[in-house]
DNA sequence: AAAATTTAATGATATTTGTCATACATGTAT
DNA sequence: ATACATGTATGACAAATATCATTAAATTTT
Protein backbone atom coordinates (compact mmCIF):
# COMPACT_ATOMS: atom_id res chain seq x y z
CA UNK A 1 0.00 0.00 0.00
CA UNK A 2 1.27 2.96 -1.02
CA UNK A 3 2.07 6.51 1.41
CA UNK A 4 0.19 9.62 1.40
CA UNK A 5 3.34 11.71 1.52
CA UNK A 6 4.00 10.70 -1.82
CA UNK A 7 0.54 10.25 -3.34
CA UNK A 8 -0.11 12.63 -6.53
CA UNK A 9 -3.69 13.83 -4.77
CA UNK A 10 -1.80 15.74 -2.49
CA UNK A 11 -0.30 17.55 -5.51
CA UNK A 12 -3.48 18.77 -6.23
CA UNK A 13 -5.94 19.90 -4.38
CA UNK A 14 -6.07 21.14 0.06
CA UNK A 15 -4.03 18.53 1.02
CA UNK A 16 -1.04 20.28 -0.59
CA UNK A 17 -1.21 22.20 2.82
CA UNK A 18 -0.65 19.40 4.92
CA UNK A 19 2.85 18.84 6.70
CA UNK A 20 4.66 16.03 6.13
CA UNK A 21 3.70 14.75 9.32
CA UNK A 22 -0.13 15.16 8.72
CA UNK A 23 0.28 13.03 5.88
CA UNK A 24 1.85 10.21 7.59
CA UNK A 25 -0.72 9.83 10.28
CA UNK A 26 -3.05 9.74 6.94
CA UNK A 27 -1.20 7.40 5.68
CA UNK A 28 -1.78 5.19 8.85
CA UNK A 29 -5.38 4.99 9.10
CA UNK A 30 -6.26 5.24 5.25
CA UNK A 31 -7.32 2.04 3.53
CA UNK A 32 -7.29 2.03 -0.29
CA UNK A 33 -10.07 0.42 -2.09
CA UNK A 34 -10.80 -0.37 -5.99
CA UNK A 35 -13.89 0.62 -7.33
CA UNK A 36 -15.20 -1.52 -10.50
CA UNK A 37 -16.92 0.18 -13.68
CA UNK A 38 -20.32 0.97 -13.06
CA UNK A 39 -19.92 0.63 -9.12
CA UNK A 40 -20.92 3.19 -6.95
CA UNK A 41 -18.24 4.73 -4.10
CA UNK A 42 -21.30 6.69 -2.61
CA UNK A 43 -24.83 6.67 -2.82
CA UNK A 44 -27.20 9.41 -2.33
CA UNK A 45 -29.06 9.42 1.19
CA UNK A 46 -25.95 7.30 2.70
CA UNK A 47 -23.61 8.71 5.73
CA UNK A 48 -20.19 8.47 5.02
CA UNK A 49 -17.25 9.25 8.00
CA UNK A 50 -14.77 9.91 5.80
CA UNK A 51 -12.85 11.72 3.20
CA UNK A 52 -12.08 9.82 -0.50
CA UNK A 53 -9.23 10.58 -2.34
CA UNK A 54 -9.48 9.58 -6.14
CA UNK A 55 -6.25 8.33 -6.83
CA UNK A 56 -7.05 7.27 -10.40
CA UNK A 57 -10.28 7.02 -12.53
CA UNK A 58 -12.84 8.94 -14.12
CA UNK A 59 -16.25 9.00 -12.17
CA UNK A 60 -19.73 10.59 -12.73
CA UNK A 61 -21.68 12.35 -9.89
CA UNK A 62 -25.06 11.95 -10.32
CA UNK A 63 -28.64 12.60 -8.37
CA UNK A 64 -31.59 10.77 -8.88
CA UNK A 65 -34.96 12.87 -9.66
CA UNK A 66 -38.79 12.00 -8.50
CA UNK A 67 -39.24 11.12 -11.91
CA UNK A 68 -36.33 8.19 -11.97
CA UNK A 69 -34.12 9.74 -14.30
CA UNK A 70 -30.22 10.54 -13.53
CA UNK A 71 -28.95 13.87 -13.43
CA UNK A 72 -25.23 14.25 -14.38
CA UNK A 73 -24.10 16.63 -11.63
CA UNK A 74 -20.35 16.55 -12.86
CA UNK A 75 -17.10 14.73 -13.13
CA UNK A 76 -14.40 13.97 -11.31
CA UNK A 77 -10.91 12.49 -11.78
CA UNK A 78 -7.61 11.40 -10.48
CA UNK A 79 -6.13 13.63 -7.89
CA UNK A 80 -9.37 15.57 -6.47
CA UNK A 81 -11.09 14.32 -3.39
CA UNK A 82 -14.75 13.55 -2.96
CA UNK A 83 -16.48 13.66 0.30
CA UNK A 84 -15.68 16.65 2.58
CA UNK A 85 -18.59 18.36 1.32
CA UNK A 86 -21.09 15.88 3.63
CA UNK A 87 -18.34 15.34 6.90
CA UNK A 88 -18.02 19.20 6.81
CA UNK A 89 -22.29 19.75 6.91
CA UNK A 90 -22.88 16.96 8.64
CA UNK A 91 -25.41 15.92 6.15
CA UNK A 92 -25.90 12.82 4.23
CA UNK A 93 -24.30 12.34 0.79
CA UNK A 94 -26.05 14.48 -2.14
CA UNK A 95 -24.90 12.52 -5.18
CA UNK A 96 -24.53 8.84 -6.21
CA UNK A 97 -20.27 8.38 -7.11
CA UNK A 98 -20.30 5.90 -9.92
CA UNK A 99 -17.19 4.77 -11.65
CA UNK A 100 -16.89 5.49 -14.90
CA UNK A 101 -13.69 3.19 -15.35
CA UNK A 102 -11.69 0.87 -12.65
CA UNK A 103 -11.26 3.58 -9.92
CA UNK A 104 -7.90 3.42 -6.97
CA UNK A 105 -9.20 5.36 -4.64
CA UNK A 106 -8.41 6.27 -0.34
CA UNK A 107 -10.59 6.48 2.17
CA UNK A 108 -9.54 8.80 4.74
CA UNK A 109 -11.64 8.42 8.19
CA UNK A 110 -13.15 11.73 9.30
CA UNK A 111 -11.50 11.76 12.77
CA UNK A 112 -8.19 12.43 11.24
CA UNK A 113 -9.50 15.02 9.03
CA UNK A 114 -11.33 16.85 11.89
CA UNK A 115 -8.50 17.14 14.01
CA UNK A 116 -6.08 18.90 11.20
CA UNK A 117 -9.01 21.05 10.39
CA UNK A 118 -8.56 22.19 14.40
CA UNK A 119 -4.82 22.71 13.80
CA UNK A 120 -4.01 23.42 10.54
CA UNK A 121 -5.73 26.72 9.22
CA UNK A 122 -3.65 26.89 5.94
CA UNK A 123 -5.92 23.42 5.56
CA UNK A 124 -9.10 25.02 6.37
CA UNK A 125 -8.67 27.84 4.26
CA UNK A 126 -7.85 25.37 1.13
CA UNK A 127 -10.82 23.20 2.24
CA UNK A 128 -12.93 26.12 2.25
CA UNK A 129 -11.55 27.87 -1.21
CA UNK A 130 -12.56 24.09 -2.71
CA UNK A 131 -15.70 24.25 -1.86
CA UNK A 132 -16.02 27.51 -2.60
CA UNK A 133 -14.93 27.08 -6.19
CA UNK A 134 -17.38 24.72 -6.81
CA UNK A 135 -20.57 26.68 -5.41
CA UNK A 136 -19.80 28.95 -8.30
CA UNK A 137 -19.53 26.66 -10.93
CA UNK A 138 -22.81 25.13 -9.25
CA UNK A 139 -24.35 28.33 -9.59
CA UNK A 140 -23.35 28.87 -13.44
CA UNK A 141 -24.52 25.67 -14.08
CA UNK A 142 -27.85 26.47 -12.71
CA UNK A 143 -28.48 29.87 -14.71
CA UNK A 144 -26.91 27.31 -17.70
CA UNK A 145 -29.48 25.05 -17.11
CA UNK A 146 -32.42 27.32 -16.62
CA UNK A 147 -31.87 29.26 -19.38
CA UNK A 148 -30.59 27.78 -22.57
CA UNK A 149 -31.81 25.63 -25.03
CA UNK A 150 -30.48 22.28 -24.96
CA UNK A 151 -28.26 22.52 -28.30
CA UNK A 152 -26.25 25.10 -26.02
CA UNK A 153 -25.99 22.87 -23.33
CA UNK A 154 -24.52 20.18 -25.58
CA UNK A 155 -22.07 22.37 -26.80
CA UNK A 156 -21.15 23.68 -23.55
CA UNK A 157 -21.06 19.91 -22.23
CA UNK A 158 -18.37 19.06 -24.56
CA UNK A 159 -16.33 21.72 -23.82
CA UNK A 160 -16.21 21.18 -20.40
CA UNK A 161 -15.43 17.43 -20.75
CA UNK A 162 -12.70 18.50 -22.91
CA UNK A 163 -11.56 20.70 -20.62
CA UNK A 164 -11.92 18.10 -17.52
CA UNK A 165 -10.41 14.81 -19.52
CA UNK A 166 -8.38 16.47 -22.22
CA UNK A 167 -8.17 14.56 -24.96
CA UNK A 168 -6.34 11.10 -26.02
CA UNK A 169 -3.69 10.22 -28.59
CA UNK A 170 -5.88 10.42 -32.08
CA UNK A 171 -7.57 14.33 -30.40
CA UNK A 172 -10.56 12.51 -29.42
CA UNK A 173 -11.50 13.56 -25.66
CA UNK A 174 -10.53 11.04 -22.80
CA UNK A 175 -13.56 9.83 -21.94
CA UNK A 176 -16.17 7.18 -22.78
CA UNK A 177 -19.64 7.91 -22.17
CA UNK A 178 -23.23 6.81 -23.54
CA UNK A 179 -25.51 9.29 -25.21
CA UNK A 180 -27.74 8.28 -22.52
CA UNK A 181 -25.18 10.10 -19.97
CA UNK A 182 -24.76 12.71 -22.29
CA UNK A 183 -28.35 13.11 -22.01
CA UNK A 184 -28.36 12.95 -18.63
CA UNK A 185 -25.56 15.57 -18.26
CA UNK A 186 -26.91 18.12 -20.50
CA UNK A 187 -31.08 16.97 -19.30
CA UNK A 188 -32.77 16.24 -22.50
CA UNK A 189 -33.52 13.02 -24.10
CA UNK A 190 -30.96 10.63 -24.97
CA UNK A 191 -32.54 10.74 -28.40
CA UNK A 192 -32.25 14.82 -28.40
CA UNK A 193 -28.87 14.53 -27.64
CA UNK A 194 -28.23 11.61 -30.41
CA UNK A 195 -29.85 14.08 -33.07
CA UNK A 196 -27.96 16.87 -31.62
CA UNK A 197 -24.43 15.00 -31.80
CA UNK A 198 -25.70 13.65 -35.37
CA UNK A 199 -26.14 17.66 -36.66
CA UNK A 200 -22.96 18.83 -34.85
CA UNK A 201 -21.02 16.19 -37.12
CA UNK A 202 -22.87 17.33 -40.07
CA UNK A 203 -21.75 20.63 -39.43
CA UNK A 204 -18.37 19.54 -39.01
CA UNK A 205 -17.91 21.07 -35.97
CA UNK A 206 -17.18 17.36 -34.20
CA UNK A 207 -16.09 14.04 -35.32
CA UNK A 208 -17.91 10.90 -33.90
CA UNK A 209 -16.25 7.76 -33.88
CA UNK A 210 -18.10 5.42 -31.74
CA UNK A 211 -18.28 6.67 -28.63
CA UNK A 212 -15.35 9.15 -29.04
CA UNK A 213 -16.25 12.92 -29.86
CA UNK A 214 -13.64 14.85 -31.50
CA UNK A 215 -13.44 18.94 -31.97
CA UNK A 216 -13.11 19.75 -34.90
CA UNK A 217 -13.85 23.54 -34.50
CA UNK A 218 -13.63 24.96 -31.03
CA UNK A 219 -15.08 28.62 -32.48
CA UNK A 220 -18.49 27.49 -33.48
CA UNK A 221 -18.86 24.98 -30.27
CA UNK A 222 -17.87 28.03 -28.13
CA UNK A 223 -20.49 30.02 -29.74
CA UNK A 224 -23.45 27.52 -30.28
CA UNK A 225 -22.57 27.52 -26.55
CA UNK A 226 -23.49 30.95 -25.93
CA UNK A 227 -26.70 31.30 -27.86
CA UNK A 228 -25.58 32.33 -31.43
CA UNK B 1 -24.36 52.74 15.19
CA UNK B 2 -25.02 48.91 16.66
CA UNK B 3 -23.04 46.37 18.47
CA UNK B 4 -22.45 43.85 17.12
CA UNK B 5 -22.95 41.66 20.08
CA UNK B 6 -26.32 42.02 20.29
CA UNK B 7 -27.26 41.55 16.50
CA UNK B 8 -29.96 38.91 15.21
CA UNK B 9 -27.15 38.18 12.36
CA UNK B 10 -24.87 36.29 15.07
CA UNK B 11 -27.98 34.44 15.98
CA UNK B 12 -28.61 32.77 12.95
CA UNK B 13 -25.67 31.11 11.39
CA UNK B 14 -21.48 30.67 11.57
CA UNK B 15 -21.32 34.05 13.60
CA UNK B 16 -22.89 32.22 16.89
CA UNK B 17 -19.57 30.59 17.13
CA UNK B 18 -17.24 33.81 18.05
CA UNK B 19 -16.61 34.97 21.17
CA UNK B 20 -18.19 37.87 22.93
CA UNK B 21 -14.23 39.50 22.28
CA UNK B 22 -14.27 38.55 18.91
CA UNK B 23 -17.39 40.21 18.32
CA UNK B 24 -16.55 43.18 19.64
CA UNK B 25 -13.65 43.35 17.44
CA UNK B 26 -16.11 43.17 14.63
CA UNK B 27 -18.32 46.09 15.92
CA UNK B 28 -15.13 48.23 16.10
CA UNK B 29 -14.24 47.70 12.05
CA UNK B 30 -17.59 47.24 10.98
CA UNK B 31 -19.15 50.14 8.78
CA UNK B 32 -23.03 49.96 8.48
CA UNK B 33 -25.06 50.99 5.19
CA UNK B 34 -28.74 50.99 3.75
CA UNK B 35 -29.37 49.93 0.15
CA UNK B 36 -32.35 50.96 -1.12
CA UNK B 37 -34.88 49.28 -3.07
CA UNK B 38 -33.42 47.79 -6.73
CA UNK B 39 -29.96 49.06 -5.53
CA UNK B 40 -27.04 46.02 -5.80
CA UNK B 41 -25.14 45.27 -3.42
CA UNK B 42 -22.48 43.28 -4.90
CA UNK B 43 -21.72 43.59 -8.96
CA UNK B 44 -20.84 40.05 -10.53
CA UNK B 45 -17.22 40.18 -12.03
CA UNK B 46 -16.48 42.95 -9.18
CA UNK B 47 -13.66 42.02 -6.08
CA UNK B 48 -15.23 42.40 -2.41
CA UNK B 49 -13.18 42.80 0.33
CA UNK B 50 -14.86 41.81 3.16
CA UNK B 51 -18.07 40.17 4.64
CA UNK B 52 -21.62 41.71 4.39
CA UNK B 53 -24.36 40.76 7.11
CA UNK B 54 -27.63 41.14 6.27
CA UNK B 55 -29.55 43.02 8.77
CA UNK B 56 -33.10 43.61 7.67
CA UNK B 57 -34.57 43.71 4.35
CA UNK B 58 -34.83 41.12 1.34
CA UNK B 59 -32.60 40.71 -2.34
CA UNK B 60 -32.45 38.04 -4.99
CA UNK B 61 -28.88 36.53 -6.16
CA UNK B 62 -28.70 37.01 -9.55
CA UNK B 63 -27.02 35.93 -12.64
CA UNK B 64 -26.60 37.72 -16.14
CA UNK B 65 -26.76 35.51 -19.09
CA UNK B 66 -24.74 35.55 -22.38
CA UNK B 67 -28.23 35.97 -24.05
CA UNK B 68 -28.85 39.14 -21.87
CA UNK B 69 -31.56 37.23 -19.48
CA UNK B 70 -31.62 37.35 -15.70
CA UNK B 71 -30.90 33.87 -13.96
CA UNK B 72 -32.42 34.23 -10.26
CA UNK B 73 -30.37 31.62 -8.57
CA UNK B 74 -31.55 32.45 -4.92
CA UNK B 75 -33.08 34.35 -2.24
CA UNK B 76 -31.72 35.98 0.64
CA UNK B 77 -33.54 37.85 4.53
CA UNK B 78 -32.60 39.44 6.97
CA UNK B 79 -29.98 37.22 9.54
CA UNK B 80 -28.19 35.61 6.30
CA UNK B 81 -24.37 36.65 5.41
CA UNK B 82 -22.87 37.21 2.13
CA UNK B 83 -19.81 37.32 0.41
CA UNK B 84 -17.80 34.53 2.28
CA UNK B 85 -17.65 32.60 -0.54
CA UNK B 86 -15.86 35.46 -2.53
CA UNK B 87 -13.47 36.15 0.16
CA UNK B 88 -12.36 32.44 0.70
CA UNK B 89 -11.77 31.52 -3.30
CA UNK B 90 -10.56 34.61 -3.82
CA UNK B 91 -12.77 34.56 -6.97
CA UNK B 92 -14.23 37.62 -8.24
CA UNK B 93 -18.23 37.93 -7.02
CA UNK B 94 -20.01 35.42 -9.31
CA UNK B 95 -23.89 36.95 -8.44
CA UNK B 96 -25.26 40.40 -8.25
CA UNK B 97 -26.91 40.69 -5.42
CA UNK B 98 -29.82 43.27 -5.64
CA UNK B 99 -32.23 44.44 -3.22
CA UNK B 100 -35.87 43.98 -3.44
CA UNK B 101 -36.23 46.27 -0.55
CA UNK B 102 -34.58 48.52 1.23
CA UNK B 103 -31.85 46.81 3.24
CA UNK B 104 -29.52 47.89 6.30
CA UNK B 105 -26.38 45.55 6.03
CA UNK B 106 -22.95 45.20 7.95
CA UNK B 107 -19.68 45.34 6.46
CA UNK B 108 -16.59 43.42 8.02
CA UNK B 109 -13.12 43.61 6.33
CA UNK B 110 -11.58 40.35 4.86
CA UNK B 111 -9.01 40.99 7.49
CA UNK B 112 -11.21 40.77 10.60
CA UNK B 113 -12.80 37.65 9.26
CA UNK B 114 -9.13 35.91 8.12
CA UNK B 115 -7.68 36.32 11.58
CA UNK B 116 -10.83 34.78 13.21
CA UNK B 117 -10.52 31.94 10.90
CA UNK B 118 -7.09 31.63 11.67
CA UNK B 119 -7.81 31.31 15.48
CA UNK B 120 -11.56 30.12 15.79
CA UNK B 121 -11.83 26.77 14.32
CA UNK B 122 -15.39 26.24 15.46
CA UNK B 123 -16.04 29.34 13.20
CA UNK B 124 -13.93 27.94 10.13
CA UNK B 125 -16.15 24.34 10.45
CA UNK B 126 -19.28 26.64 10.98
CA UNK B 127 -18.65 28.56 7.59
CA UNK B 128 -17.45 25.45 6.07
CA UNK B 129 -20.64 23.61 7.05
CA UNK B 130 -22.58 26.84 5.55
CA UNK B 131 -21.03 26.73 2.25
CA UNK B 132 -21.43 23.04 1.79
CA UNK B 133 -25.03 23.14 2.56
CA UNK B 134 -25.50 25.72 -0.22
CA UNK B 135 -23.49 23.15 -2.45
CA UNK B 136 -25.69 20.99 -1.65
CA UNK B 137 -29.26 22.82 -2.30
CA UNK B 138 -27.16 24.01 -5.73
CA UNK B 139 -26.66 20.81 -6.78
CA UNK B 140 -30.30 20.09 -5.83
CA UNK B 141 -31.40 23.00 -8.30
CA UNK B 142 -29.12 22.20 -10.71
CA UNK B 143 -30.68 18.51 -11.19
CA UNK B 144 -34.45 20.35 -11.18
CA UNK B 145 -33.70 23.14 -13.64
CA UNK B 146 -32.28 20.30 -16.36
CA UNK B 147 -34.85 17.74 -15.93
CA UNK B 148 -38.22 18.85 -14.62
CA UNK B 149 -41.03 20.86 -16.73
CA UNK B 150 -41.83 24.76 -16.63
CA UNK B 151 -44.75 23.74 -14.72
CA UNK B 152 -43.18 21.56 -11.70
CA UNK B 153 -40.22 24.06 -11.66
CA UNK B 154 -42.92 26.95 -11.04
CA UNK B 155 -44.56 24.76 -7.70
CA UNK B 156 -40.96 24.50 -6.43
CA UNK B 157 -39.92 27.37 -6.84
CA UNK B 158 -43.50 28.69 -5.15
CA UNK B 159 -43.23 26.19 -1.76
CA UNK B 160 -39.15 27.48 -1.71
CA UNK B 161 -40.57 30.96 -1.68
CA UNK B 162 -42.97 30.63 1.11
CA UNK B 163 -40.40 28.45 3.60
CA UNK B 164 -38.35 31.60 2.91
CA UNK B 165 -40.22 34.12 3.58
CA UNK B 166 -43.03 32.97 5.56
CA UNK B 167 -46.80 34.71 5.60
CA UNK B 168 -47.74 38.10 6.18
CA UNK B 169 -50.97 38.73 8.14
CA UNK B 170 -53.49 37.46 4.81
CA UNK B 171 -51.67 34.36 4.82
CA UNK B 172 -49.82 35.36 1.67
CA UNK B 173 -46.33 34.26 0.83
CA UNK B 174 -44.71 37.41 2.24
CA UNK B 175 -42.67 38.77 -0.60
CA UNK B 176 -43.68 40.65 -3.44
CA UNK B 177 -42.40 39.67 -6.85
CA UNK B 178 -43.10 40.61 -10.22
CA UNK B 179 -44.17 37.84 -13.23
CA UNK B 180 -40.96 38.82 -14.76
CA UNK B 181 -38.61 37.80 -11.68
CA UNK B 182 -40.69 34.36 -11.17
CA UNK B 183 -40.19 33.83 -14.51
CA UNK B 184 -36.13 34.69 -14.37
CA UNK B 185 -36.18 32.08 -10.76
CA UNK B 186 -37.88 29.01 -12.98
CA UNK B 187 -35.83 29.99 -16.12
CA UNK B 188 -38.80 30.56 -18.51
CA UNK B 189 -40.65 33.08 -20.37
CA UNK B 190 -42.54 35.86 -18.70
CA UNK B 191 -45.64 34.80 -20.53
CA UNK B 192 -45.06 31.43 -19.46
CA UNK B 193 -44.86 32.11 -15.60
CA UNK B 194 -48.04 34.30 -15.95
CA UNK B 195 -50.07 31.31 -17.68
CA UNK B 196 -48.86 28.39 -15.85
CA UNK B 197 -49.85 30.86 -12.33
CA UNK B 198 -53.45 31.80 -14.02
CA UNK B 199 -53.50 27.82 -14.11
CA UNK B 200 -52.75 27.00 -11.01
CA UNK B 201 -55.33 29.80 -9.78
CA UNK B 202 -58.04 28.22 -12.05
CA UNK B 203 -57.91 25.11 -10.20
CA UNK B 204 -57.76 26.25 -6.87
CA UNK B 205 -54.44 25.52 -5.72
CA UNK B 206 -53.03 28.91 -5.50
CA UNK B 207 -54.73 32.59 -5.15
CA UNK B 208 -53.18 35.56 -6.27
CA UNK B 209 -53.84 39.25 -5.14
CA UNK B 210 -51.92 41.92 -7.52
CA UNK B 211 -48.65 40.51 -6.95
CA UNK B 212 -48.97 38.29 -3.85
CA UNK B 213 -49.38 34.58 -3.90
CA UNK B 214 -51.16 32.90 -1.03
CA UNK B 215 -51.11 28.72 -1.39
CA UNK B 216 -54.18 26.96 -1.01
CA UNK B 217 -53.39 23.68 -1.62
CA UNK B 218 -49.88 22.68 -0.23
CA UNK B 219 -50.50 18.85 -1.39
CA UNK B 220 -51.66 19.48 -4.66
CA UNK B 221 -48.44 21.75 -5.33
CA UNK B 222 -46.02 19.17 -3.77
CA UNK B 223 -47.60 16.88 -6.05
CA UNK B 224 -46.83 18.96 -8.79
CA UNK B 225 -43.73 20.36 -8.05
CA UNK B 226 -42.94 16.13 -8.08
CA UNK B 227 -44.43 15.44 -11.39
CA UNK B 228 -47.80 13.91 -10.92
C1' DA C 1 -56.39 63.65 -12.00
C1' DA C 2 -54.40 62.87 -16.35
C1' DA C 3 -50.72 61.17 -18.91
C1' DA C 4 -47.04 58.16 -19.39
C1' DT C 5 -44.81 54.09 -18.24
C1' DT C 6 -44.50 49.65 -16.69
C1' DT C 7 -46.52 45.27 -15.65
C1' DA C 8 -49.95 41.67 -16.39
C1' DA C 9 -52.94 38.90 -19.19
C1' DT C 10 -54.28 36.35 -23.19
C1' DG C 11 -54.61 34.69 -28.09
C1' DA C 12 -52.27 33.07 -32.25
C1' DT C 13 -48.50 30.93 -33.99
C1' DA C 14 -43.71 29.12 -34.45
C1' DT C 15 -40.12 26.54 -32.49
C1' DT C 16 -38.17 23.34 -29.51
C1' DT C 17 -38.19 19.20 -27.27
C1' DG C 18 -40.14 14.72 -25.86
C1' DT C 19 -42.28 10.32 -26.93
C1' DC C 20 -43.14 6.30 -29.46
C1' DA C 21 -42.01 3.16 -33.06
C1' DT C 22 -38.74 0.90 -35.64
C1' DA C 23 -34.36 -0.30 -37.76
C1' DC C 24 -29.66 -0.90 -37.42
C1' DA C 25 -25.20 -1.52 -35.15
C1' DT C 26 -22.37 -3.13 -31.56
C1' DG C 27 -21.05 -5.76 -27.96
C1' DT C 28 -21.63 -9.91 -24.89
C1' DA C 29 -22.70 -14.42 -23.48
C1' DT C 30 -23.60 -19.04 -24.65
C1' DA D 1 -20.75 -18.53 -34.75
C1' DT D 2 -25.21 -17.65 -33.14
C1' DA D 3 -28.41 -15.62 -30.23
C1' DC D 4 -29.38 -12.05 -27.08
C1' DA D 5 -29.04 -7.80 -25.09
C1' DT D 6 -27.88 -3.17 -25.23
C1' DG D 7 -26.82 1.04 -27.41
C1' DT D 8 -27.38 4.12 -31.47
C1' DA D 9 -29.92 6.29 -35.13
C1' DT D 10 -33.90 8.21 -37.44
C1' DG D 11 -38.77 9.27 -38.73
C1' DA D 12 -43.42 10.62 -37.35
C1' DC D 13 -45.98 12.82 -34.27
C1' DA D 14 -47.41 15.07 -29.81
C1' DA D 15 -46.57 18.10 -26.13
C1' DA D 16 -44.25 21.87 -24.04
C1' DT D 17 -42.54 26.30 -24.41
C1' DA D 18 -41.17 30.67 -26.73
C1' DT D 19 -42.28 34.53 -29.45
C1' DC D 20 -45.05 38.12 -31.22
C1' DA D 21 -49.08 40.91 -31.04
C1' DT D 22 -52.57 43.14 -28.60
C1' DT D 23 -55.31 44.66 -24.78
C1' DA D 24 -56.06 45.55 -19.96
C1' DA D 25 -54.55 46.76 -15.48
C1' DA D 26 -51.53 48.75 -12.24
C1' DT D 27 -48.05 51.97 -11.00
C1' DT D 28 -45.41 56.13 -11.46
C1' DT D 29 -44.73 60.70 -13.09
C1' DT D 30 -46.24 65.08 -14.31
Amino acid sequence: MGNCTQCIVKRLNALRNLTHEELEKFSEHKTSLIIKKGENLMTEGNSINGLYCINQGKCKLTKLNTNGKEQIIKFIKGGDILGHRSILSDEPVGLNVTALEDMRVCFIPKGDILDIIKENSQFSLSIMKNISHQLNEANNLISEMAQKPVKDRLATTIMHLSDTFGYDSEGFIDVILTREEIANTIGTATESAIRLLSNLKKDKIIDLKGKKIKILDMNSLKNISEGY
